[in-house]
DNA sequence: CATTAAACATACTACTGGGTATGTTGCAAT
DNA sequence: ATTGCAACATACCCAGTAGTATGTTTAATG
């Protein structure tokens, strides 16, 4: 969860001084400070992590504004700003997030089946109800994928860029991998382990574009369309 | 190919006679006036359209300012705003040509097939190819089906995004239709045609994000894809 | 109780980008 | 040849927005 370091390399240069006061003093605090008294973590940032993720789910990274997000929060930039260095980094964060769910129950799943089909089963409906339950962040995530081509970042953000990319191939080759266990158990026929993934991988992230979920929906429901879309990946329409 | 009529109910009130004349002078001429000694229709805006898509893909609607696609033109913004009334109607007409790209292959592979699964293969395939072919339209077409729900677009624009999504509905039902058909016939046995269907396109829609040409990239290469796609989604892995 | 720093809010700056108002040029019909 | 209009280019306006600098309040700590 740490503030990863965006638009370092700037024009201000820190001293080697300051860069060590910058490290030492966490730029989000570890504990909250408000409103404690039950105990419970009261975490701030998750506050803000949430709307933000809702803004550019509906607005996109361009669309919405640090002004909207604050709006929503009945807050004002300040409180954004003192959090997060930037919009990006903001953005950034929320795509974390939302990898790391995914990833969570996806890795969960790995645990299960035996062949490697019913594997790759459990992993895709994991990750579709995952999307569906987290669809805020994860359609986020989808458009962090999407933004890999966007030239015009600047130099420092394209290292964070290129780091969540790298989890992204990293996620895609854990379905790549158990794919070919089942090409070689003789679970699974269908050659192109690559083009294959990238089809169903596509089936279950294309939930960030037309899933939404209805007021008072039952997670029994969210259940039966992510078996619904594993099951279809897996065997087809036959 | 005539401009829809986007802004309109400005503040700007238009008296009836001026309405007439709007209406009898087209907003973008028939005919090029430019350049015609080989008898080429020199369709100006066809570039335009292309620069456009281009842009959209790259760095998203908001992302794309019409100085970009002006610049990219060898061109100003005068120009455009010469054809277009304003960068929502640009995307749009972007939008409308690539979904009628992409009509037209799919309904050309509606009249192939015997069984419902058939029909529905070869819908898929021509989809696909469809996809690969103008990877930069589709893109944008897939970015405005993303944003049916940004509430905050202009009253007058959101009649237009109707139209849009309408279509896109449309087009959705050609594919659920064709799949109840392969279910009377027994060709198919898949229940849920709907959630089975979001799941094929989705697959399909899918290559808008990771697909690019590579240099010199061949048709069949692009043939072996679309084919693969299709048929993952028909038959499964098994 | 004084000090300190976190956790914000306020006010401001600089700049981008959509849109417009107004030229300028060249072809074409009269 | 003159007029008229399409097809642009230039120059400008202004609303919105990322980011910053600077207050202000509150809670923990010595």
């Amino acid at each position: 969860m740490a503030n990863a370091r965006l638009d370092e390399g700037d024009k201000r240069e820190l001293s080697e001084a300051e860069a060590l006061v910058e490290a030492d003093r966490p730029r989000r605090p570890t504990r909250a400070r408000r409103k404690n008294a039950d105990g419970e973590p009261a975490d701030n940032n998750i506050d803000i992590l949430d709307v933000a993720a809702q803004c550019f789910m509906e607005m996109g990274f361009q669309g919405a504004s640090i002004d909207d997000v604050a709006r929503r929060l009945g807050a004002t930039k300040g409180r954004i700003y003192h959090y997060y260095r930037s919009k990006t980094d903001l953005f950034f964060d929320v795509h974390r997030e939302g990898m790391r769910r995914l990833n969570e129950a996806v890795h969960a799943a790995m645990q299960t089946g035996s062949t490697g089909r019913e594997t790759l089963h459990a992993m895709l409906e994991a990750h579709a109800l995952t999307m569906l339950q987290n669809i805020a962040y994860l359609a986020v995530v989808v458009q962090g994928v999407h933004m890999h081509r966007l030239g015009a970042t600047t130099l420092a953000q394209r290292q964070v860029l290129d780091e969540i990319m790298a989890i992204r191939r990293d996620f895609e080759h854990l379905f790549i991998d158990v794919f070919r266990r089942g090409q070689e158990d003789g679970s699974i026929r269908a050659e192109n382990a690559s083009i294959a993934v990238k089809g169903m991988l596509g089936a279950v992230n294309w939930t960030a574009i037309w899933y939404r979920p209805r007021s008072g929906e039952t997670l029994e429901h969210k259940q039966k369309i992510a078996r619904e879309l594993a099951t279809r990946q897996v065997e087809g329409i036959i």
